[in-house]
DNA sequence: AAAAAAC
């Protein structure tokens, strides 16, 4: 069973370097992206760390990298902790990690593979390609007690060299919004509720705390003689490849930081997962489930847990989730909150959620980052009136029309999302028979075949993937040109997070849906989503909207506001009285709300991942 | 009603 899980990690290596000479300068760099990575292929030779993967720690102090004049506070007057012999160098980093980790024969796989020297021009395209101007003026609002100050460089915050080094490495130029908000407070100790966009950094905002902080207390003792883990750090989403690709990025982040990432996950064997957190774990990323065997199995504790992290937290919080997150936060080993620092992040922030999520928090920071005008400036909405029995020729004219167009390339992939894994079959068969080269991806296929469709979509090899909501989600695909709702979803959110795979990192998305009598009940927040987005509204939908189906579809969660409002501002909860005293807006519009730029109309949330 | 998430 391994040997063949191992082979299909090899194949889709090997795949991925195939496809590097077809597809220009992008691919070859994203060759770490691999999910899963076994212990034969870890160990690569010493030679293929990239020059500036060596640890000549002071020749990089500061080097040109933001403002230069706190270059020195990291190794200077820094805190006590940060006095340990050799910090900052890879090489002496093991009493109090993971055995083995930096022998020889271990070395730490290089994450950024060999891009530094070879391939710039990928990290551009992918890194920068965020569009920084258009966050400038973005509307930020904060609210909780002593809520401490954005910063606007990296260089001014303290994050530590190491970790510094792989933020250039990463090409990350600024941070984000979210990034300069989000850090600050969770350095600052606090707990955090934060509506925030993945493809803005949101990855990064949780992970830059959590691996400087863990640096910062290299000498935790941890219990020893058992085969009982007790990660430092505990990092939820709610699917096996966001997980996946949150473990990619951390491992990025952390590489020669001496943190020790372990990803763990279902559907994947579980003799290489105990194996890699036996080997030691700092930050631990997974998925519920697989979690709590582990925490049964007693290979994992919790005991250890300072930092606690939610990734799409409404989704993790909501009711197909909330048992099972409860009972790894609350009914197993972990301190309780205040004793921890809890992190979740989301798009979209139901009042009940929030409610919520409130039992996980301590004295929190509700962070909501927006863009200015509408969340979507960077995709084009269309919606289609299409029949049941019509859809599947429609999608075929929208397919050959691309086709015809050159944009139906490997430049310019296409997600279809449909809203069953049997209709994601079926499509996916008739698509195929039809000549389109077309894979799915979706909650009953393996995971061996899920990552396999997921790269070779990514590398272009099947440039349709048919998927059901298990994409829906986090997960960042670049050169996603267009999002089709061939089913469109029942919840105004999932609709957002769907067309979120395209119009990413400063590039224009178009989004397609087909809109039948089935969807009725969407049709007022749809319309209204749009307008607020500054779509073209089809009059006949509406004409639905204003029919008003299903008491107004899905009112009963955004409440009348986008999902980027703190709950503790509702007067049913703080019942007239000024709750947390310390509400404040970053010098953005009123605290009251948006108002015009950013804003979203009655029962629609944010359109942010 | 569906999807996701352990074996």
């Amino acid at each position: 069973m391994s040997t063949s899980w191992a082979d299909s990690v090899a194949n889709s290596q090997t795949e991925n370097a195939a496809a590097t000479g077809s597809f220009e300068n992008n691919a070859s760099s994203r060759a770490p992206r691999t999910t899963y990575v076994p212990p034969h292929l870890r160990n690569r030779p010493a030679s293929s760390d990239p020059p500036a993967a060596s640890n000549s720690a002071p020749s990089q102090a500061g080097t040109g990298y933001g403002a230069p004049s706190t270059g020195s506070r990291w190794n200077g007057n820094s805190r006590q902790d940060f006095g340990r012999p050799g910090y900052g160098s890879g090489s002496s980093w093991n009493s109090s990690r993971g055995r083995g980790w930096d022998r020889g024969r271990e070395r730490e796989v290089n994450p950024f593979g060999n891009d530094d020297d070879a391939e710039p021009s990928f990290s551009e395209q992918e890194n920068t390609g965020i569009n920084f101007d258009a966050y400038e003026d973005i509307p930020v609002e904060t609210s909780g007690s002593n809520v401490p100050p954005p910063v606007n460089t990296f260089a001014e915050i303290d994050l530590g060299e190491a970790l510094n080094q792989n933020i250039r490495r990463c090409k990350y130029v600024k941070p984000t919004p979210v990034q300069r908000h989000a850090i600050p407070i969770s350095l600052g100790g606090r707990d955090l509720m934060a509506c925030a966009q993945t493809g803005s950094g949101k990855t990064a905002a949780f992970c830059f705390p959590i691996i400087s902080g863990i640096m910062r207390e290299p000498n935790i003792q941890r219990p020893r003689g058992t085969r009982t883990v007790f990660p430092l750090a505990l990092i939820l989403s709610p699917t096996r490849e966001l997980s996946s690709q949150i473990h990619d990025e951390a491992r990025k982040f952390s590489y020669q930081t001496g943190v020790r990432v372990v990803v763990a996950y279902g559907g994947a064997p579980i003799n290489q997962q105990l194996r890699e957190l036996e080997r030691g774990v700092d930050i631990l990323v997974a998925t519920p489930g697989r979690l709590v065997d582990l925490l049964e199995r007693a290979r994992v504790s919790l005991q250890m847990i300072r930092y606690l992290a939610l990734d799409e937290a409404d989704r993790m919080l909501d009711m197909g989730f909330e048992p099972q997150i409860r009972k790894i936060v609350e009914q197993m080993d972990m301190p309780p909150a205040g004793l921890r620092q809890t992190m979740l992040f989301s798009a979209t922030f139901p009042r009940e959620i929030q409610r919520m999520a409130a039992d996980f928090l301590s004295d929190y920071i509700f962070l909501a980052v927006g863009r200015v005008g509408s969340s979507t400036d960077l995709i084009v909405q269309r919606v289609e009136f299409v029949h049941e029995a019509d859809k599947r020729s429609h999608l075929m004219d929208l397919l050959h029309a691309q086709k015809e167009n050159g944009t139906h390339s490997k430049q310019a992939l296409t997600l279809v999302f449909v809203e069953t894994k049997k209709g994601a079959d079926a499509l996916e068969y008739w698509l195929t028979s039809s000549g389109f080269p077309a894979t799915s991806i979706h909650g009953d296929r393996s995971q061996q075949e899920r990552e396999y469709a997921l790269r070779s979509f990514k590398t272009g090899k099947t440039p349709i993937l048919v998927a059901t909501d298990v994409a829906a989600r986090g997960l960042d695909i670049p050169h996603v040109a267009h999002v089709i709702n061939f089913d469109l979803p029942n919840d105004i959110d999932d609709y957002v997070h769907r067309i979120g795979r395209t119009g990413r990192a400063g590039k224009t998305g178009l989004a397609t849906a087909f809109f039948n009598e089935n969807n009725t009940s969407l049709a007022r927040p749809l319309a209204d989503l749009m307008q607020e987005a500054n779509q073209e509204v089809p009059a006949w939908l509406t004409r639905y909207a204003s029919r008003a189906y299903g008491g107004g579809g899905r009112n009963r969660r955004g409440g009348g506001r986008f999902g980027g409002r703190d709950f503790r501002r509702d007067t049913s909860y703080n019942r007239g009285q000024d709750y947390y005293g310390g509400a404040n807006s970053s010098g953005y519009g009123a605290a009251g709300g948006y108002g015009g730029a950013g804003g979203y109309g009655p029962g629609v949330s944010s359109a942010w991942d």
